[in-house]
DNA sequence: CTCCTTGCAAAGCCTTTGCACGCTG
DNA sequence: CAGCGTGCAAAGGCTTTGCAAGGAG
């Protein structure tokens, strides 16, 4: 079964009703890249269909983040970014200066974890932790940096 | 010398005139807590004059940033934060529930900071690292999360 | 004296909210 | 059929920008 059916039966079991927009808004997060932003669903839902809000979408993500079914960060540039929780634990690297994101593996981070887990009794979301400096590329161009 | 001066000179060698509020803003950065939002440097600023504004906050401190003087983040409500470089490599560790936020020692990043550069090539700014998950408390209530 | 900075106000951007209608269960 | 969910439009919060006046170098 599809990790979409798994989020709309949660849905339903607690109480919530299934509307096509949240089917729709469901599959789109599910199939996407994991992580996206409101208005990145809503333009690709306009492909499918005109029966489908903007506000609609917001409502529906913080819906499922509210019933634990996504997560909401901040992305690099100040936007929410959204995912399920099948968007397994791994790290964004984020270049400040192009922008760029690196997915790096998660088991750089699961130690990382656990230490917090014992030292500071913090159950430590891992799905996406984002970590900002330079990529390579930039680095080399550091200097320039000035020139605003 | 203060760190205050470091910035200013700085900004001065770059070729940045220094006024009385570049200089008052620098000051209120580096004397706060680390990692302040312009706003609450504003508001610091007012018990002192009135002859600041919000909008030259930002420039300002887009300016440090853009001089790499100072970190622009997101905190965890999708708010920036600034920091000065002085505030040293840490991590945050917000809580999803109350908002709480836990400094944890740094140490426990310093390999991963060095593994991403070997493995990805990428040099990540450790200064502020934030990590999100349930803090002690808030575990105990987890099953109470679904009542929106 | 030049032109970078500031203050003010307005605009911009993303996100949230109020309200009446429509559809799910 | 009751009441939750939607669309629409407007408001909201934070940040950015245009422009003329002011001040640093």
């Amino acid at each position: 079964m599809s990790y979409c059916h798994t989020c709309i039966n949660a849905l339903r079991q607690l109480g919530h009703r299934i509307t096509p927009q949240r089917e729709m808004i469901i599959e789109t997060l599910v199939h996407g890249e994991g992580h996206m932003t409101a208005e990145e669903i809503f333009t690709q839902l306009q492909g499918r269909t005109h029966a489908i809000n903007l506000a609609t979408v917001y409502r529906t993500l913080d819906l499922l983040v509210a019933c634990g079914l996504a997560t909401r960060t901040n992305a690099w540039d100040g936007k929410m970014v959204y995912a399920t929780m099948l968007h397994g634990p791994h790290i964004h690297l984020v270049c400040r200066r192009c922008g760029k994101v690196i997915d790096a593996e998660h088991q750089y981070i699961t130690s990382l974890g656990k230490q917090l887990q014992t030292t500071y009794n913090f159950t430590a979301e891992l799905q996406h932790i984002t970590i900002f400096g330079l990529c390579g590329d930039c680095q080399l161009n550091h200097l320039d940096s000035q020139e605003v």
